[in-house]
DNA sequence: TGAAAGCCAGACGACTTGTCTTTAGTCTGT
DNA sequence: ACAGACTAAAGACAAGTCGTCTGGCTTTCA
């Protein structure tokens, strides 16, 4: 049994980042932001990682215009949640309040830091009201 | 490029759940509980797992005493809080206060949740006075 | 219609990861 | 002190991942 696959990998992040700072993007533009050249080996690399994400569900591509056009399908705070939620479950058994106790108890929180989250807090408190 | 090897992996955190809930464990002890019976391959295997937790310095063992006893020497939040860190660093710039602004925001948190989040906060507050 | 660019499928090599085999070392009861 | 049983250590291995690349095809546009 060999390993289990990654949610996201390090180069499928980094296309994601830059259609999350560019937006909407054919594989040429977004060759050019990662690798600053251009040739025919990046931008199939380019293309497979796309291919991958849109697998994923993470991307969707426009196949009326030409080239393609790729944009992002989750924002980067549902990914950031679905991570955390992945994480959870391996530890926490899928506790998400029992995670964010531990982060919150283990790693320094500035006053600053305590003092927005407890604004976020109310925020929501009154939303839900 | 390959991938980046995981921090812990499946198997490696199977073991180090049974170190957290019964303590300081021989090989066989920990064979037993994970798979329900012992043989030669599978006490291999689990000593495997524990050498690379091990060599990530997850685990230490005692090798002074026969057979060697193994205990985690990491606690079940540090280990979650790092693998929080990994994954801000990935997706937030290092930003941890971003990460747990995502996650606070995203995920619906019961009002209990948010209720002794609050006091936690409250609590790290007055000892950091 | 021919050149330039993009699309797509498949192949690849380096690496990870869980498992297993083999060999050598250590203990136990008699 | 020796057989038998167990543990330790090292390495091999298969299956899978992941970033990269090639080569053939399609589309666009001058």
């Amino acid at each position: 049994m060999a390993r289990t696959a990654q949610d996201v990998t390090d180069a499928e992040l980094s296309v994601l980042q830059m259609l999350w700072d560019h937006g909407t993007s054919s594989v040429r533009e977004l060759t050019e932001r990662l690798y600053k050249e251009v040739s025919l080996s990046l931008t199939a690399t380019v293309q497979k990682l796309l291919e991958r994400l849109e697998g994923k569900k993470y991307v969707k591509r426009d196949r009326k215009t030409w080239p393609h056009q790729f944009s992002a399908i989750v924002r980067r705070d549902e990914l950031i949640a679905h991570q955390l939620q992945t994480t959870a479950d391996k530890l926490c058994e899928g506790e998400l309040n029992t995670l964010l106790t531990c982060l919150v108890k283990t790693k320094g929180l500035s006053a600053e830091d305590r003092e927005s989250l407890r604004t976020l807090l109310d925020d929501l408190d009154s939303n839900a009201k």
